[in-house]
DNA sequence: CTAAGGAACGATAACGATTTCAAAAGAGGA
DNA sequence: TCCTCTTTTGAAATCGTTATCGTTCCTTAG
């Protein structure tokens, strides 16, 4: 009882058998069991953090600036896959609950019914990133999906593009289909008719999808791509098409990747606050560990998108911009603290 | 009592009692607590998996792979990372231990002393991936990183270059090291003369290594590229130079990524076996757990890894290869079970 | 000098499972 | 009928910690 008094600073313990007992533990090596005190206590000083995948640069950046305040924090994490399957997400979030882990960072699976409102859950503080969790128990942290898109659709607009094709993986996705709803709506803004989400999973969907729209009477000259499974497919689609961007088409794309400025021409993409996403998540939930910010239960906070303008729009970074600075950022409207680059996506083995 | 031998089929139970004790555990709602168990039993039914980050996606796959292997032989995971710092390795490492994990799946920290012969670790399983652990107890599963790069430069040389840069990212990190040395050996087989390790970490670096290599009496035609951050930085190098690949310099990298066939001119890379890596890794973790494979203790396993000759070393696809196909890949000299691609990199969010 | 109060520390009982041991019930043989 | 043996079930101890309560000792006030 004294040990423990002593490591927990639950009690006061004279400085002399305060000594002693460090002693001891020096002489012992004695580490205390994690697994009794949760046991115990019914908690663990740990979060548990599920994303639908490790190997998504995006899930990957999420985790890793959870993990970092976590750190700070002094919290243990641990991390599993839910692999957008919400079954799986249960499992994992139940052993997780069972485990008293104190908090829950979730990227909730897109197929399948959530079920996080479920009585296994009702001691346990959850917060959703990147996809909504409705719920008035919960917090969830976004990003505007709609306004990026419809300002990344804007631009090409003023580039004087007037058929314009939106590409995306699902209409299922949330994310998604924000997005396709921001780019209807720059489209009616400007008077244009959208057109309809083009589903594209494979390679070979994309290639179709994208020479259906290229051909007809009025054949499209830009296309707003959903995300980078889409813009890869699409990548590879142009070139064996040999369409050229931007001169046969402009390109345009959601969510900043590891490449994209390497890329010939550099890419044009909305980017994607990512480790203010994970870190404005793991934070909320800390804060409601300690139970400040209890008043913010249930809101949803939306973080703002940066226009990152390459070459790929049809924008001329030679002539444009300074020489030394190939990549313009078109600064959000909305005011947000400074957003440090996503970390280098490459290998370091 | 007889809840558990019910549960885990310990001791014989009469059907009568088997049918009343389910019964009571679904009117309840009785979920076994897994901590309790843990505490009584010193064991988990968990492995931990440890990777220097998330958001390279080497190291993430890898994780993937691991764990399949671990859902498929019904146990949980739990993911951390160490940064590379061997100190938080270890850190990670002993919570594990102190929370009974099974055993322990590691990309061991490239910086800092490996601190697995510590007693804290004497009861727990451990396998090592990519780089490995010394030690009698442990087991290593790694890549032919010499053979690979020395196939990799041998095909440059085939191509007719004479005077090949090697680029790498630290000498200090053994798998870059590994490289180095295949590269060595490929040049003084064929009579040339190996050039340095090039140390590039940042892109300034990169680009005053490759302006080096190219200036003087005899300038490179030819660069092996020991991993992708080097890969990205060079790619950005060779573009601001107005280096063209392969008409003016010859260019091969190791470890596949995700864009490598979607550039033009597309990567000519060593293939890792990344997924067969983890699965490799983690099925002889379990077979220890089970006690099978004992001889294999302290053994080292090495996986082959495949050339996929693109264009960017000068192989023309478009006339030596079928039209179709743009990708070859000279198969491994060892035989070795199929190994899918690398999943898709890309998000799905 | 006594009583009251607080500080320091120890004893006991949980937390929820499993290990070990003991008891009850039933089967079979003398 | 009684005794032994096996099958099935229950009781107690245990894992390593903390919550709770109680005891000792010392200080201070009346």
């Amino acid at each position: 009882m004294t040990v423990s008094r002593v490591l927990n600073g639950s009690a006061p313990v004279t400085k002399e058998t305060r000594d002693r007992v460090y002693q001891a533990i020096n002489q012992l090596n004695y580490q205390p069991n994690p697994v009794a005190r949760s046991l115990r206590q019914a908690r663990s000083r740990s979060i548990g953090i599920i994303v639908p995948n490790f190997y998504d640069p995006f899930f990957a950046t999420c985790a890793h600036a959870i993990g970092l305040v976590a750190k700070k924090h002094q919290y243990s994490v641990s991390v599993t896959t839910s692999d957008e399957d919400a079954r799986a997400e249960f499992a994992e979030a139940n052993l997780m609950a069972l485990n008293h882990v104190d908090g829950l960072a979730v990227i909730p699976a897109a197929f399948g019914r959530s079920c996080f409102d479920r009585p296994e859950f009702h001691s346990t503080h959850i917060v959703a990133l990147d996809r909504p969790i409705r719920g008035h128990r919960f917090n969830s942290v976004l990003v505007e999906n709609r306004e990026g898109a419809k300002e990344a659709v804007e631009h090409i607009i003023w580039h004087g593009h007037k058929k314009i094709s939106h590409l995306g993986l699902s209409e299922k996705l949330y994310t998604l289909n924000e997005r396709y709803q921001g780019y209807k709506k720059a489209m009616q803004q400007a008077g244009l008719t959208p057109g309809q989400h083009l589903t594209c999973g494979t390679e070979e969907e994309t290639r179709a999808c994208i020479q259906q729209a290229m051909s007809g009477p009025t054949p499209s000259t830009a296309f707003f791509i959903g995300n980078n499974l889409v813009m890869r497919n699409a990548l590879h689609a142009f070139s064996k098409l040999n369409i050229r961007i931007p001169d046969d088409v402009a390109v345009i794309g959601f969510d900043d990747f590891e490449m994209a400025d390497i890329f010939n021409p550099s890419i044009t993409v909305v980017r994607q606050p990512i480790l203010e996403l994970g870190r404005v998540a793991a934070e909320l939930l800390f804060s409601r560990l300690e139970e400040r910010n209890v008043s913010l239960v249930g809101q949803q906070i939306v973080l703002a998108c940066e226009l990152v303008i390459r070459q790929s729009c049809g924008c001329n970074s030679q002539t444009s911009l300074k020489a030394s600075q190939k990549t313009l950022i078109r600064k959000p409207a909305v005011q947000r603290p400074p957003d440090k680059h996503r970390p280098l996506v490459t290998s370091t083995y």
